[in-house]
DNA sequence: GAGCGAAACGAGGAT
DNA sequence: CGTTTCGCTC
């Protein structure tokens, strides 16, 4: 849609394309879009600015860098460094702070920013609130001395300065003289507040969004912005597109059925011509090995072009069994996301060093790879160098550089501290003039990365060592492609997502979360795992928002697939190393019978009467007490150490006689309790 | 300070 | 079940 109305500013209006701005949720979305204007443009599309949101507000804050009191040199933190900073300021709170989590910190500190927030006029409405209200101030001083930004601040840092700066979001908003956002039901505050004060002097804004996509409110995302439009930009015309020129009428049918059961949205029901009378099919599996095997012979069976077909869950963890029965029937596939290569320990060591070669101020990088390879600088020189950096108020780095004549220090960790120095300093030197992949070979060379990632994982050093080189190919192709500069690379990096990596034609099964096949569509989808538990996921049982979200994003979910469509769940699986029976999702409870064809396991009946310890009958939660004798069906008998939680979700701590100990839910496993002793 | 094995703890989604 | 942290020994 938003293609559409540049290619008829440009086209039919005679606007210059460097005046147009189109902002995005993902870069992949940003490149389509680029394809396809191209594809209507020509040439004549070069100029216009389309990328994300975040990629917006880095190009911003760059520019006017000066502005806000960081060097051009600012690097973007990840979420491990942050989550690492964040342990530290946990661990080093005032005794009488309440205990929180440096997660939940974070979460905290992140939604509250993505608001548009600040610490200072923020009332902590519990002794938490208030620790995490400290723990915000401290995390942004550590984060301006060391010269960094987190995601959040992409936006946040951009908003406030177009809000202080008049001359500055003026100069902006005549730059970008028309405005456009996709998924505007996905934006915060602060992304609406940039929107906002881009188009305050001349009102040319279109976005596109749709109310029952709005998946990330956890996010900090608030459906508010697409609800009030309207009212925020009097005089707005809205366009209702109710035509879906996507999926089937049956698939449709399906997804509307299940959204229509949510009650907080205005409400429409999708409209196509795409008449298809093979309805939507259900496979309910005995147990989750089994319904990854029948997605995996469905597949193999159909005679579906493997490179049309995705499988959506909604958590990481339900793609490992799909992976191995894939594997098993020799099918190709690719997984997005999940642990990927940007979460292996190699990657961000290397990335560390780079980073520090942009940013020396980067005390987080300091910290990852300071003594990496071992330079005998251990915990406690470190705390030393820490100290004398809060004394002198500066930056680790700079200790490191003169502390070679510190007497108080053991010679081999000035020494270390030395080398550390030398090499992040040569290689910014080298950083000047040679290619990234030449800068990244001498670094290994330097420090003689292959041989200790050799050394640390000597079972099998061939994946660790096949991440190194998978890195100085991606150096390689980045040297080939772009001729960026290192500060370029590391942006590139840190603002991908999951879904940039998806090549659609890629001849393989493609495996991702519901979340990240937004924006998606293929010939074929399997949603597995309508379970309660998962599809809605347990964490949002408590609260009918979040259950409305869930079914949302079912139905984002089902509205992915153009032809076919292939439910399937399993009544039990094995979580945490324990056996569990599993409950059909009440949403597929919200689709009309006739709508769904029903497939049943292949011969499943007479191995139906065998003896599985999901058979087992639960124990009465009430009769479980501290102390009580009990036997696990897989783990044998044991004791009782504590319980918590009430009714269904009531768990307990269990001590077995092998000594080992375990928590359940008590509801669900296979627990048996023994009444007498046994004689 | 490093290295090892044992215990503890932890998985929701992601720009 | 898999990963991180702890605690002990050298």
């Amino acid at each position: 849609m938003i293609i559409e109305r540049l290619a008829w500013l440009v086209d039919e209006r005679g606007v210059d394309p460097r005046h147009l701005l189109a902002m995005t949720f993902t870069n992949r979305a940003a490149g389509e879009m680029r394809t396809r204007l191209s594809e209507r443009l020509g040439m004549r599309q070069v100029g216009a600015w389309l990328g994300t949101f975040h990629s917006f507000g880095l190009y911003v804050l760059r520019r006017e860098s000066e502005r806000l009191g960081r060097s051009r040199q600012f690097t973007v933190v990840d979420d491990g460094d942050q989550l690492s900073l964040m342990k530290r300021l946990v661990k080093d709170l005032p005794g009488k702070c309440a205990p929180v989590s440096p997660r939940e910190a974070l979460r905290w500190i992140s939604v509250r920013k993505q608001d548009l927030k600040t610490p200072e006029e923020e009332t902590a409405a519990s002794r938490q609130d208030e620790t995490c209200r400290l723990l915000w101030k401290q995390y942004h001083e550590a984060l301006a001395k060391s010269n960094g930004v987190d995601f959040d601040d992409l936006l946040v840092l951009t908003a406030q300065l177009f809000h202080e700066h008049d001359e500055v979001r003026a100069r902006y908003g005549n730059r970008f003289g028309y405005v456009h956002v996709d998924e505007y039901q996905d934006t915060n505050r602060a992304q609406y507040v940039i929107a906002r004060e881009l188009v305050r002097d001349h009102a040319n804004l279109f976005v596109v969004g749709d109310e029952d996509q709005s998946i990330y409110a956890w996010r900090g995302a608030t459906i508010r912005n697409i609800l009030d439009f309207e009212a925020d930009f009097p005089g707005a015309r809205i366009y209702r597109l109710e035509e879906n020129y996507r999926s089937t009428r049956t698939i449709l049918n399906v997804a509307n059925a299940v959204v229509a059961h949510n009650s907080q949205r205005l409400g429409k029901t999708l409209r196509t011509s795409r008449e298809d009378t093979r309805p939507v099919r259900l496979y309910e599996a005995e147990d989750a090995d089994e319904e990854a095997r029948f997605v995996a012979e469905d597949i193999a069976a159909g005679g579906l072009s493997p490179r049309d077909t995705a499988v959506l869950f909604r958590t990481h963890g339900q793609s490992r069994l799909i992976e191995e029965a894939l594997r098993h029937k020799g099918l190709a596939y690719v997984v997005i996301g999940g642990v990927s290569f940007f979460g292996r320990k190699e990657v961000k060591d290397l990335l560390a060093y780079l980073r520090l070669v942009v940013n020396p101020d980067d005390d987080q990088a300091v910290r990852r790879v300071l003594n990496v390879p071992n330079r005998g600088i251990g915990e406690h020189t470190l705390e030393t160098i820490d100290a004398y950096a809060a004394e002198r108020d500066c930056r680790l780095f700079s200790v490191l550089r003169d502390i070679e004549h510190d007497q108080t220090l053991p010679l081999r960790a000035r020494d270390g501290a030395g080398r550390f120095v030398h090499i992040v300093d040569s290689l910014a030197e080298k950083a000047k003039s040679s290619p990234l992949a030449t800068l990244v070979n001498l670094l290994l060379d330097d420090i003689g990365y292959r041989d200790y990632v050799k050394r640390s994982d000597e079972r099998d050093f061939r994946t660790g060592l096949e991440i190194v080189e998978e890195f100085v190919s991606a150096c390689v192709r980045f040297d080939e492609k772009k001729r960026g500069t290192l500060q370029t690379f590391l942006e590139e990096l840190a603002l991908a997502s999951d879904a940039d990596q998806l090549d659609p034609n890629a001849p393989a099964v493609k495996l991702l979360t519901c979340h990240s096949a937004k924006g998606l569509e293929f010939d074929n989808v399997y949603l597995i795992g309508l379970e309660e538990g998962f599809l809605p996921h347990a964490s949002a049982f408590e609260s009918e928002s979040e259950l409305e979200e869930e079914r949302r994003l079912c139905y984002v979910a089902m509205t992915r697939a153009r032809n076919r469509l292939t439910l399937s769940l399993a009544r039990s699986r094995i979580v945490f190393g324990s056996r569990y029976g599993r409950e059909p999702s009440r949403f597929l409870g919200e689709v009309p019978a006739a709508l769904l064809e029903h497939l049943r396991p292949a011969g499943s009946g007479p191995k139906r009467g065998e003896a599985k310890p999901s058979a087992a009958p639960a124990a009465d939660p009430a009769r479980l007490t501290m102390g009580t004798q009990v036997r696990h069906a897989q783990f044998g008998p044991g004791v009782v150490m504590y319980t918590k939680g009430t009714g269904a979700k009531m768990r307990a701590r269990i001590r077995f006689h092998t000594g080992r100990t375990r928590e359940f839910m008590v509801s669900v496993a296979p627990l048996e309790i023994l009444e007498r002793k046994k004689p």
